[in-house]
DNA sequence: CCTGGAAAGTTGTCCTGGCAAGAACTCTCC
DNA sequence: GGAGAGTTCTTGCCAGGACAACTTTCCAGG
């Protein structure tokens, strides 16, 4: 029991410890060859693959892992680089459509296949296929619990932490 | 070989978005619960961890993954709040070693089963032992690759990524 | 129609962290 | 033993991000 939870703690702490080494190379090569933070990119990425090459602020935030005032400023930034646009969503009028510009279509493209490759180095590269399936399998269960993939709870709440066990 | 690719993307994604969760999660109940900023517990972990409850600061920056300043800023904070103590370090004049209080220990031990539980709770309780034993070998080849465990790589050289492929 | 409550974004303010420059010290080699 | 190169840590400065307050808009109920 307390042996399974010791090696517990410590895959966590590798899967911290291989999280942030890897991020830290996406960043930097990402930054050093293409110019661009991986945040910029994210946000790239994601307005290349929505319907129309535009997300709501809101749901833009939600999926690059920032706050509301966060993606905002993100977005000011990268406005004034020309990369996107925000728009007037016609459809509310409270919302704000952030778009990707042509430009910033054309940045996405270059730099895609560096972050492709340097996944695949980095990561894609050491897994078998068993791991792929395990490591599949489990992100699915964890994503289930903590993810609000239908934004039903607030995640700040700390509806529970109750003592489970 | 394309679709193989295509599911580490995916994976690589899952992966980032699930690490995010749990953090964000033991970061809150760390915070809300004991009123220690995550950062902080780790401090208190790898001093508590260490030979005499001290270490000189460059090596406690590595295991904490952070920068030399940003360690120095860190440990400022907590020096402050009495759960360390700065002193000079007997064989390297230049040297300090960061050394953790009493009242850092004894901080240290209640907080500790919090983040034993949230751990287990939140990440260690969905693993069946299949997947353990598939992450344990992936996280090793992993860090292997990447983690300085012998500061050997500054990190920051950009020194491959060549089309190893 | 009007009012109150909720939601979407933006902005003020603050905190944290990184980089680069600086100060103090050590080590090597002449 | 002294000069110069390399470490170790700290500090000035700045960028990025979070929280909370605010504005505007939407919606439900009377």
């Amino acid at each position: 029991m307390n042996r399974e939870r010791r090696e517990h703690l410590e895959l966590w702490e590798d899967l911290v410890r291989a999280h942030a080494a890897i991020v830290g190379r996406l960043e930097h090569e990402m930054e050093a060859e293409q110019g661009l933070p991986l945040r910029w990119y994210e946000v790239l990425l994601r307005l290349s693959r929505a319907p129309d090459g535009h997300m709501r602020m809101q749901d833009l935030a939600e999926v690059v892992l920032q706050s509301k005032s966060g993606l905002s400023r993100l977005i000011d930034r990268m406005e004034e680089a020309g990369l996107v646009s925000r728009q007037a969503c016609p459809s509310d009028g409270r919302g704000i459509n952030a778009a990707v510009t042509p430009a910033g279509r054309h940045r996405f493209r270059r730099a895609a296949p560096l972050h492709v490759r340097g996944i695949e180095q980095h990561f894609g590269r050491h897994l078998v296929p068993a791991q792929a399936a395990a490591l599949r399998s489990l992100l699915s269960e964890l994503l289930e619990i903590h993810a609000p993939a239908h934004p039903s709870e607030p995640l700040g709440g700390s509806q529970e932490h109750g003592q489970t066990a």
